[in-house]
DNA sequence: AAGTGGTCTAGACCACGTA
DNA sequence: ACGTGGTCTAGACCACTTC
């Protein structure tokens, strides 16, 4: 009958690639309105079910994402450059040769929910940082803010017994931050290792972040290293994938 | 009346959440098969479409995967760890001090579709590269399979007037690869970059690599540079998130 | 007040995988 | 052959945003 997939595919898989080639195209750029789920079902003839999967498949790509009672935006990205390796700089590497556009900063960035409490060590981190399993570890955790944003949710993680009585265990470690405080007392960082993953968020990060449906987070654990070789801080970080380009340098 | 939320949440978020928690527990392990949507509905007393509705929520959040026909079941994870700075090895930094798990190759990795065109360059390689908008390029495009599962999309561009006539433009590069190549040709590699990011695949990009639903991809942009800091190569590679950890080391 | 997306029901038919 | 997930309909009520 009428009722033809044309084609093969299902109806809302069908709807979702229309409006999607219409955003590719620009027929709806960053922020506008997509056609609703009522604009939807009378256009194509479908039940709301139907439409709203149509929708739903742009949520999950990350392309869209739904306000109550309002409707269907196409989502707008402005990510932030991170560079890893700060040091290597420079005019010969530096300018305007970044593949992806990444606004470095004049903007706002807050810190947020910043707490300093102790713990037992969780089994990978004491096991990084060469502890029993359950030793007391200081934990350093806190959150980024970028123009209103949520972006950053970093745990840094040392040897309670390493830190003690320094102002690293509390919150404000003054100047330098906690590598001049380790160097003070002897455990001067000499190396770094980053460790990066992707994931979709759990609810408890997707919360935290303000994540919109569609958005993965990104993981980085770096360890920090003494000259000698002994891992003196574990710091977990998740970010929000839409916010963020890593960047790293090094030479062949 | 009986119908209450049991605490103002949706039903099908109290049913996920059931569902995750016993994951969590380990009363299902990684593969183990879910309930059904029939056993939900019945043992939940819900319509099909919101027993749906749950097992969907796992899925989107990348913790389980549905089998046509099979069920839903728990997915199982063992990524691969790709080191950024291999000259860096050394005894210093390496023995298990890694804080994710990460099987290294015992693995049986093979190279897949194999393609190497002239194409004009991307707005952006072309920015990078040096070139005008638009100039031909050398790409050099693969993928790479690990155990039998697709697990990298790279595309790897050079200037075309750069590398004509040599083995660059040949499948077979010979032994060192296109950086001997270019290394022989005046241009070797000193420096690189990487900017790393994470999105939601699109769909081409979940076909290619066989992702299922809630797994993101991590992008690699690599950049090489001669020592006299031009741009000689960008490679664009397109990682299965879930088969990934990332490493980089530098020193402060 | 009107329109929007969010949730939910109770059916239905299909393609697929397993046995 | 049977059970599974995949798609779809045609209703319904709600909370929310916008005006």
């Amino acid at each position: 009958m009428a009722t033809r997939d044309d084609g093969g595919q299902p109806k809302y898989r069908r709807i979702a690639d229309v409006l999607r080639e219409a955003i590719r195209l620009g027929d709806y750029g960053p922020g506008a309105r997509l056609p609703g789920e009522n604009e939807l079902m009378t256009e194509h003839g479908v039940a709301r079910m139907t439409a709203r999967q149509a929708l739903g498949v742009l949520q999950t790509e990350g392309i869209a994402e739904s306000r109550k009672g309002a409707g269907v935006f196409v989502r707008a990205f402005r990510p932030v450059r991170r560079r890893g390796v700060q040091r290597l700089s420079g005019e010969l590497w530096g300018a305007g040769r970044s593949i992806w556009a990444a606004d470095i900063e004049d903007r706002d960035l807050v810190v947020d929910q910043i707490a300093v409490t102790e713990e037992p060590a969780p089994e990978r981190v004491a096991h990084v940082l060469d502890l029993a399993p359950g030793a007391p570890v200081c934990v350093r955790s806190r959150r980024f803010v970028l123009d209103g944003k949520p972006v950053l949710l970093a745990a840094s993680h040392l040897s309670a017994a390493l830190v003690a009585g320094s102002a690293i265990t509390r919150e404000d470690t003054g100047p330098g931050g906690i590598y001049a405080r380790l160097a003070e007392l002897g455990h001067e960082p000499a190396h770094f290792r980053e460790e990066v993953r992707s994931r979709m968020p759990s609810q408890e990060e997707s919360r935290r972040l303000s994540l919109s449906a569609g958005t993965p987070v990104m993981l980085i654990c770096r360890t920090a290293f003494t000259a000698d070789g002994r891992a003196v801080e574990v710091n977990e970080m998740i970010l929000d994938s839409a916010s963020y380009v890593l960047e790293y340098d090094f030479d062949a």
